[in-house]
DNA sequence: GTGTTACATAGGAATCATTCCTAACAAGGA
DNA sequence: TCCTTGTTAGGAATGATTCCTATGTAACAC
């Protein structure tokens, strides 16, 4: 799903992100593929039109387009691993402003179904709900500068 | 949620894992938590009792544990972040073969609440529904041992 | 036009979770 | 007791990401 150029800079200025070739090379990049790539990725393709970028200004640059909300980090906390021994079906409140993540279970939640025709040949084995937002502990705080800057 | 060490004994015979007094403490400190502890929280825990025991044994454990089913990973594909350029609400299909992540369009996943008393206090901005599964490349291989040996 | 400011970029070093490698160790069976 | 197999600890290696810094560039005054 590529964007015309003028649209690129339209949908960049409404956010208020300052267009560049590299800027706008990273971001079609990343709005042609129906996967969802790491920034590595996106730097291998990117590299092909401009041999001279870095990794850096890829880094950067996702973290900017972030922050402006025109880009998605799929996976929050690929950081590090984190574990359970909660091995009953069960879903995540994951809290944005400490990171913590409680458990929740909820039967309605367990029988969610996607109609076939959706799922194109994928077999689904199983399925979980992350639910975002903040805990008691966080909204007591109320300060929205605490927020951490990292991971959306 | 700590359990007996008789218990414990019992549960890990199921699954076929050896008990030694590290792994015990390792899966009583996560047990015990209702967070979702990294390994290295787990290693600040279980150090406290038996000082010596090093990261690589929490690491070495966890897998044990993972591959055994006595703990799941919370996060999926921890390693690297990933991207994407679709900023509407969807949802995710995860194939636990080639670890690709397809999106998934459906208005009654949407729409998904939860009893305000199972939330405590959580104040819920958005949320996101994942399937785990294999896609149709990777049921075509049919071949278990595709299963990648890491990230479960 | 020139200076100033602010942000972009590239390159290299640094960080840090995780994995790899290896040697010492422990339990169970022959 | 010897062998085998899996466990542990320590240290080195890896690899994604961030930090630091110098240079580049665009906009905006002066």
């Amino acid at each position: 799903m590529t964007l015309s150029q003028e649209d690129l800079r339209q949908r960049f200025r409404i956010c208020g992100v300052k267009v560049t070739p590299q800027r706008a090379a990273i971001y079609q990049a990343l709005a042609g593929r129906a996967d969802h790539p790491t920034a590595e990725d996106l730097h291998r393709q990117v590299r092909r039109r401009y041999p001279m970028i870095s990794p850096n200004t890829v880094y950067y640059t996702l973290g900017v387009l972030k922050e402006a909300g025109l880009v998605h980090e799929v996976n929050y906390w690929h950081d590090r691993a984190r574990f359970d021994a909660n091995i009953n079906l069960h879903h995540h409140l994951i809290c944005l402003g400490c990171r913590r993540i409680q458990d929740l279970s909820d039967a309605g939640l367990d029988r969610l179904r996607v109609p076939s025709r959706a799922r194109a040949g994928f077999a689904i084995t199983g399925h979980r709900v992350e639910f975002h937002g903040h805990c008691a502990a966080c909204r007591r705080l109320a300060s929205p500068s605490a927020r951490s800057r990292k991971h959306t």
